[in-house]
Order: C-alpha cells, then sequence, then structure tokens
RNA sequence: CGGGGAGUGGCGCAGUCUGGUAGCGCACCCGGCUGGGGGCCGGGCGGUCGCAGGUUCAAAUCCUGUCUCCCCGACCA
C-alpha cells in the first residue's frame, strides 16, 4: 500500500544549503536520503526502494555467473588485517572491545573471506569458487562529498573468486566482465569499462566502470575503441614544431625565468618546445630526473609504475646540491639515471635547464646531449590520439572495480590447495565491488532534468505515479482508486497521490520523485473518457481511453528506457 | 593535512559590524474558498540563536575555548 497520505516522503522545495552536486540537491529534495554527519547518510523509504531494486539485479547477474552469496560481519579481530599488512591503513576503523582487543571496521573483505577460504579449501577439487555479499563498508574517509557520491559508510557488493592458477583467475575475471556489462546495461546507466591502476593492492591488472557525468571525481580518457582511467592512459602526444638542431646545444641567458611559460615566451617558443625537469628520490635513495615535454605533466601513478615502487619529490636543497638552482634544471650533465618521457622526439632540438643559475640551453638532443631511459609517465589531454583518433577526457563517478588480486591475499593468510600431483599450491584471486548508491547517484546525474530526477525504468523507486486531481468523493477519485488496485494487479508498483492538494504541487512532486510515468486522472481528460500519461524522460504527455487503460499503460511501461 | 565558508523554529534566510531580550518566506495546525502546474483569505503553533566559559545593568550580537557541517586542494587499498 504505497499511497502518499501514509508514506514518508519529506520532499523539500529548496534544496540543503551547502549541496553542489545535482544528485545530492535532488535526492534529498525528493525525500530518498537524510545525512546524519559527515559522509553518513540514511536512506529513506523511497530511496532505500532504488537502493534495493539495484541490489536485486546484481544478485541476479552474479548468481548467472555463479556467485554464492553469503554474509560476513562488518566488526573484525584487528589479527587478519595485521597478517595482510592492511592494519596500518589511514582510512581503517580501528577500535577496542571491552577487554581492550584491537579490533577493525571492515573497509571490504579480502581477509575475511579469504580466511573462510582458507580453513575450508583443501583440494583442487573444491575450486573454483565465486562468493560475494551485500555488506556494510567502512571508510575514514579524509573528505566525504557530495551525498552519497562518497561517503564514510555504504554497501557495497563485493565478490571474490579463487581458483587453481592464473589461467582460472582470468576465466573468473572475464564472467565478472561479462555480468558487470549486463548489469550496467539493465540498470539503465551510460558507462565505460576502462584500465584502471592496480593501486597498493598490489594486484597484476584492473578495470573500473565508469559512470560519466558532471560530479565524477575521476577522469576517464575516451577515444572509439579506447577507454581509460586518466591515471593510467596512455596516448600519443600532440606534434609540436621544433626548432632545427644545431650541432651543438647552446646557452641561452634567461635572468629569473624559472617558468616553462617565462621562458617560452621570452624565447617565442611554444612549451613544448621545452623540456622538464623533475628530480624524484625512489625508494632506497637514488635520485632520478625524470623529463617530460614543458607542457606536459608527470603522472605520479604512471612513473610509479614506470619506478617498480614509490616515490617522492626531491626538496630543494637536494636538487641544489645535486643538480643546479631550482627553475634552472635540465639533463644534460645530470649525474644520475635520466628518464625521459615518450612524447619528446629523440632527434628534436629542445630547451632546457642548464643547471646554472639564469641560464638555459637550447637545441638539446636527446641521445647526443645525454643518455637515458624511455618511460611513458605523462598524463594524457585532450586532442592526443590513440590509433589516429583524437581522445576526450570526461569526469566520471567509479561505479564498480575489477580487481586481479593474484596471491596477495592467500599468500599471507595461506590459502592454499593440494593439486592433482599432491603439491600444496597458493590459490588465486580476484576482488570485484559494486556501489549501488554511486550507481543510483549516477543516474540521477546522467538523467535528471530542471524538475528533477528522471530514473531509469530499472531502478525507479516505482514503476508509475498515479496522480488523481479531484475531492473526495468525486468522480476522478472513485476511478483512481480503481486504476490503482488494477495497476498493481497488472505488476506495476504504483505510488498513488491521494493527497488533497492543488495539481501544481502533486506534478511538481511527482517530476522530483521521477518514477518513469504519472498518470493523472483529472476532470479535463476524463470529460473524453480518457486519462493523461506522462512520460517523465523528456515529459512528453499523451492520453488513453480509460477502458483499457491498465494494459495499455503497462505495455507502454515496458517500452520505456 | 593546507586553504576558504557556515551553525538563528522542519527547510531557506535576515538580524551580528553599531549589545537593549528574535524576525521574514515556505512548510505545519484550524476554518473557509479554489481545483490541470507549488492558488487565495483569515486565525494559530513552533526557536535555551551549536556548546561552554567570560565581559556587561543587559549578549544571537563583544571576548576566549570547543564541537559540528560544507566547499576547494591533498588523499582515496
Amino acid at each position: 500500500m504505497t499511497r502518499l497520505t501514509n508514506y514518508f516522503l519529506p520532499t523539500e522545495r529548496e534544496p540543503p544549503a551547502d549541496a553542489e552536486a545535482v544528485s545530492h540537491k535532488l535526492m534529498v529534495r525528493a525525500g530518498l536520503i537524510r545525512q546524519i554527519g559527515s559522509g553518513l547518510w540514511s536512506w529513506l523509504p523511497a530511496g532505500w526502494r532504488v537502493h534495493q531494486r539495484i541490489v536485486q539485479i546484481v544478485r541476479e547477474e552474479m548468481n548467472a555467473i555463479g556467485g554464492q552469496e553469503m554474509l560476513m560481519p562488518v566488526l573484525h579481530p584487528a589479527e587478519p588485517w595485521r597478517r595482510t599488512g592492511r592494519y596500518e591503513i589511514d582510512e581503517l576503523f580501528k577500535l577496542n572491545d571491552r577487554r581492550g582487543a584491537d579490533m577493525v571496521l571492515a573497509m571490504t573483505h579480502e581477509e575475511i573471506v579469504t580466511g573462510h577460504v582458507a580453513a575450508a579449501v583443501r583440494s583442487y577439487r573444491d575450486l573454483p569458487l565465486i562468493l560475494y555479499h551485500f555488506q556494510i563498508k567502512e571508510r575514514d574517509e579524509p573528505r566525504p562529498r557530495a551525498g552519497i557520491l562518497r561517503t564514510r559508510e555504504f554497501i557495497m557488493k563485493d565478490s571474490y573468486s579463487f581458483d587453481r592458477d592464473q589461467e582460472g583467475l582470468e576465466v573468473s575475471y572475464q564472467r565478472h566482465v561479462e555480468a558487470y556489462d549486463r548489469m550496467f546495461d539493465r540498470l539503465g546507466l551510460e558507462w565505460y569499462r576502462v584500465e584502471a591502476d592496480v593501486g597498493m593492492m598490489g594486484g597484476i591488472g584492473a578495470h573500473e566502470y565508469m559512470a560519466p557525468c558532471a560530479a565524477g571525481e575521476n577522469e576517464v580518457a575516451l577515444a572509439p575503441g579506447y577507454a581509460a582511467n586518466v591515471e593510467v592512459a596512455s596516448a600519443q602526444a600532440q606534434p609540436v614544431s621544433l626548432e632545427p638542431a644545431p650541432a651543438a646545444a647552446e646557452d641561452v641567458h634567461t635572468p629569473g625565468m624559472t617558468t616553462i611559460d617565462a621562458v617560452a615566451s621570452s624565447l617565442g617558443l611554444s612549451p613544448g618546445a621545452l623540456v622538464k625537469a623533475f628530480p624524484v628520490v625512489v625508494d632506497g635513495g637514488e635520485m632520478k630526473l625524470v623529463v617530460v615535454r614543458g607542457d606536459h605533466r608527470v603522472n605520479e601513478i604512471k612513473l610509479r609504475t614506470a619506478l617498480g615502487g614509490d616515490f617522492r619529490p626531491a626538496q630543494t636543497d637536494e636538487i641544489a646540491s645535486r643538480l643546479g638552482p631550482p627553475g634552472f634544471i635540465g639533463p644534460v650533465g645530470a649525474q644520475m639515471p635520466i628518464l625521459l618521457d615518450a612524447a619528446i622526439e629523440p632527434d628534436g632540438g629542445y630547451v632546457t635547464g642548464a643547471n646554472r643559475p639564469d641560464m638555459h640551453l637550447r637545441g638539446v638532443v636527446p641521445g647526443r646531449d645525454f643518455q637515458f631511459e624511455r618511460v611513458d609517465v605523462r598524463s594524457v589531454v585532450a586532442g592526443d590520439t590513440v590509433a589516429g583518433a583524437e581522445i576526450r577526457i570526461e569526469p566520471a563517478i567509479e561505479v564498480g572495480n575489477l580487481f586481479k588480486l593474484g596471491t596477495r591475499y592467500s599468500d599471507p593468510l595461506r590459502a592454499t590447495y593440494l593439486d592433482q600431483a599432491g603439491a600444496e599450491q597458493l590459490i588465486w584471486m580476484g576482488s570485484y565491488g559494486f556501489g549501488p548508491a554511486r550507481s543510483a547517484a549516477a543516474a540521477v546525474e546522467q538523467y535528471a532534468d530542471e524538475q528533477g530526477i528522471s530514473w531509469p525504468r530499472s531502478m525507479a523507486p516505482f514503476d508509475v505515479e498515479l496522480v488523481v486531481l479531484g475531492k473526495d468523493g468525486s468522480e476522478e477519485r472513485t476511478l483512481a482508486e480503481r486504476l490503482y488496485a488494477e495497476l498493481q494487479q497488472a505488476g506495476l508498483d504504483v505510488l498513488y497521490d491521494d493527497r488533497d492538494a492543488g495539481p501544481g504541487e502533486k506534478f511538481a512532486d511527482a517530476e522530483l520523485l521521477g518514477c518513469p510515468a504519472r498518470l493523472t486522472v483529472g476532470r479535463r481528460t476524463l470529460a473524453a473518457g480518457e486519462i493523461e500519461v506522462q512520460i517523465r524522460r523528456g515529459r512528453e504527455s499523451r492520453t488513453v481511453p480509460v477502458d483499457g487503460a491498465v494494459e495499455a499503460v503497462a505495455e507502454l511501461w515496458r517500452e520505456l528506457p
């Protein structure tokens, strides 16, 4: 029974004063969510219906690839987290029980699920396995933001695959790719599957599912046939015109010009005709000089990958003692390994710092003037090309991710099995996340208009909203009551606005909530024996005869986006 | 963690500079009208001004401390 007169749907005419993101404003206004603290949100009844619908679609697709649903606790002993080395993570909530034992609130469940598998799996015959659950995750985020886009507590579907070997992992991973493709299609989102950084999870491969929208925190690089997180994207740089290289590099006096722009404009060159040097200190203490084109930026994630380990930018005094005055450093004469970004032409004449005060060098040719190692460590920019096609860069919300974990967790937690030869082997693992709340927010972001939310059919809180105009006892009310019952019998979830309110208020609330179709029973159309049907996406209206209206609406419903 | 901003009825805000005992719109309650785009008239309810301390005859307002929330950046296993 979902009559608006006794349904908890507190709508607001105005958005919260501190809201920026469209999904934040609209989901609060529509009465779907309410905040109780920074990054902590309650789902109100209509919002929870959206969440549940998303969850059910994901559940069906996980079951379809052989996933087995279970449930693991949020509160964990600290011990397994210590074993995998993740107890030190800042985002991990830590607490003590009454006996003083160290506990954690789960930010993910690799430790626990792997522990179960380690305890139970003995034989290669027990594998492969896909286990999953929907469970609350707790993360002490440095900065929660944008409503439910980045919260400290949220529900996640996390699944884990357990295989005998890497080949098996590839199969389980591919099954997840197919399941995720299907679920995002069914959810009605615009989405991309992009190459992703494996991050500090120490995995061997990763993808992310990205829903493009203005409020997104990530950036994706897109071209026909290509999609990657900007963190890892690789592309052909736009060419720059270079000066012909002279026989040898020449000094240029550049007093006080410590920036690329200052030097470039002084010499009448484009920034791309310069190179900039970025000194770093790698794990172990060695200094290396990373060189990228003047118009490019070092991508720290790609650099970390290229270095095969962590690094830090060199400090001013280290730069001054090893190279030269900051602002005037360069690769020529540098007594350290040089990593040269792939966008720099091998035979071009570039301008670089001379490692002397107020001096640059022009006509510097890599290879002739300094030795180097080739790397790809710059951030791509819009206009670069992949296979001849220009890329564009869009903001997006990460709504799902896939990680090939390998033996990152099975090793420390000793999740092993005996193979056919009786030898102990480590289990190969993958982990796969999905965020129902972010998917809901992404849908709001992608399809909202001036009037409010426009849900995809699959995740709308109700299939149709039935609006009646007319007083108690009127002919309109009688018909609406009948339609309400019959629509439900026809299998549709109906929200019935039976309030004693004006038409403007009812229409505004209905369009704010964003159910895919709105039926209006009012005097105006009823005189002609019709009711009005408005399709929320596009707000186009039509009328259908009262006779057969339920069937007509049910049929129309099946064709909605 | 760095920078910026904000806490005053349910929501959105004014009042703070210049101290004098709290106001507006919406919402809500009652009565009536209206009935296809947040309509109209009349009458009401509701606030220890985030919290604590201080100054003062008097504090939303001045001072000190503290808590919370938001935005930008850093971070984001």
